[in-house]
DNA sequence: GGAACGATCTGC
DNA sequence: CAGATCGTTCCC
């Protein structure tokens, strides 16, 4: 159980974001494995990154490895990591995660409703993720961290386009895992 | 200064 | 399917 490498999240966001599935996230005592990436290139009119660094999207502009967390429709709080080089504006939209530990913390967090983390909004809820944490970096002791316990990538993950835009609605940057299946991978 | 619009979620 | 609810962005 280490911290994901940082080299491997440079790279193109539609090649890291599949790349994210399996891995870890941690917030204090809550674990959750990534089920679900979105990926937003600075050159995506869909990207918070689209028209330049702002001091709200400050943190996509980061390092690789940063966390940039967003509020939006006046409620809620998306996670995303950075990805590629520092200074580019590319970042990798957690979308749903599934709990393996600190449920209960989770299920309290979420006023009592089920599912917990099957939503970007949903998991930052459940994991206590909020701007608090923004800008800070994944890969070292900080509030949020991302782990690899050696599960690989599915060799073949379920693609699709992304959900929630108008712009760029075609683009099938969205990753999930594949479902459950006693046949091979 | 003001208006429009969200990388969403929930309940009806 | 519409309301919640407010920060950010863009236009005048």
């Amino acid at each position: 159980m280490t911290p994901v490498d940082r080299a491997a999240l440079v790279g193109p966001a539609p090649v890291v974001a599949p790349w994210l599935l399996n891995k870890l996230l941690v917030a204090g005592d809550c674990v959750g494995r990534i089920v679900e990436t979105e990926a937003y290139p600075p050159e995506d009119p869909a990207s918070h990154s689209f028209r330049g660094m702002t001091a709200r999207n400050a943190a996509m502009f980061g390092p690789p490895g940063t966390l940039y967390v967003y509020f939006t429709y006046g409620m809620h709080w998306c996670a995303n990591v950075v990805t590629g080089p520092e200074g580019e504006g590319a970042a990798v939209l957690l979308r749903a995660v599934e709990p393996l530990a600190g449920l209960e913390l989770m299920h309290a967090r979420r006023g009592g409703r089920g599912p917990l983390a099957d939503g970007p909004a949903k998991l930052c809820q459940a994991f206590a993720i909020d701007g608090s944490a923004n800008a800070s970096d994944l890969l070292s002791n900080g509030p949020v961290g991302l782990f690899d316990d050696g599960t690989p990538p599915p060799r073949r993950p379920r693609r699709g386009p992304r959900i929630g835009i108008s712009k760029s609605v075609a683009v099938p940057w969205r990753f999930r895992l594949p479902a459950p299946s006693k046949l091979a991978r």
